[in-house]
DNA sequence: GCCAACGTTGGC
DNA sequence: GCCAACGTTGGC
């Protein structure tokens, strides 16, 4: 075994509407495929870069108050998105194969809610102004956090 | 491989 | 609802 890994923290968009952290808080074993994902940068982060164990700040977007709402963490490492072979889906993708599948997902375990941490308090401090999140004209729905704004943001929340 | 047109994201 | 910023598509 090798010595422990350095663990990588994220930040993980989804809007409450959808799926919110109560959603994920109640659902089965508290763990949900993070499906749906159809953008390759946020693909090739949980495809290529997420591990068991990496930490995820889960945050609500597009609506009334976006901010840091909990934490979560990742439970099993990527493999196919179902929902880009299910023709029921609005994920599906046509161009999708299981033998050449486009799309892939972590599963998200459920850590804890925390208060809600909004986007505009974040923008105050200058220790997060690198923020991926922050960045202009950032849509990404799924960013990279440095150890010291993990550990930065822990002692806001 | 360029790039205009288009669609989407997401804070405000 | 607005619209800036960005990613994707597809004709050439």
């Amino acid at each position: 075994m090798p010595a422990e890994q350095a663990k990588n923290y994220w930040l993980m968009k989804s809007e409450p509407n959808v799926f919110s952290i109560d959603d994920l808080a109640h659902c089965n074993k508290k763990t949900e495929p993070w499906s749906g994902v159809r953008n390759y940068q946020a693909r090739n982060f949980m495809r290529d870069d997420m591990a068991v164990g990496d930490m995820i700040l889960f945050y609500h977007s597009s609506c009334a108050e976006p901010g840091i709402v909990g934490l979560a963490k990742v439970a099993k490492k990527a493999y196919p998105d179902a929902t880009q072979f299910n023709v029921e889906s609005e994920y599906y993708d046509p161009k999708a194969s299981l033998e050449k599948p486009r799309w892939f997902n972590v599963d998200v375990k459920y850590v804890k809610k925390t208060k809600t941490l909004p986007i505009s308090e974040l923008r105050k401090y200058k220790q997060l102004e690198k923020m991926a999140l922050l960045r202009k004209g950032c849509r990404l729905s799924i960013t990279p956090v440095s150890t010291k704004e993990w550990e930065f943001i822990q002692k806001l929340l």
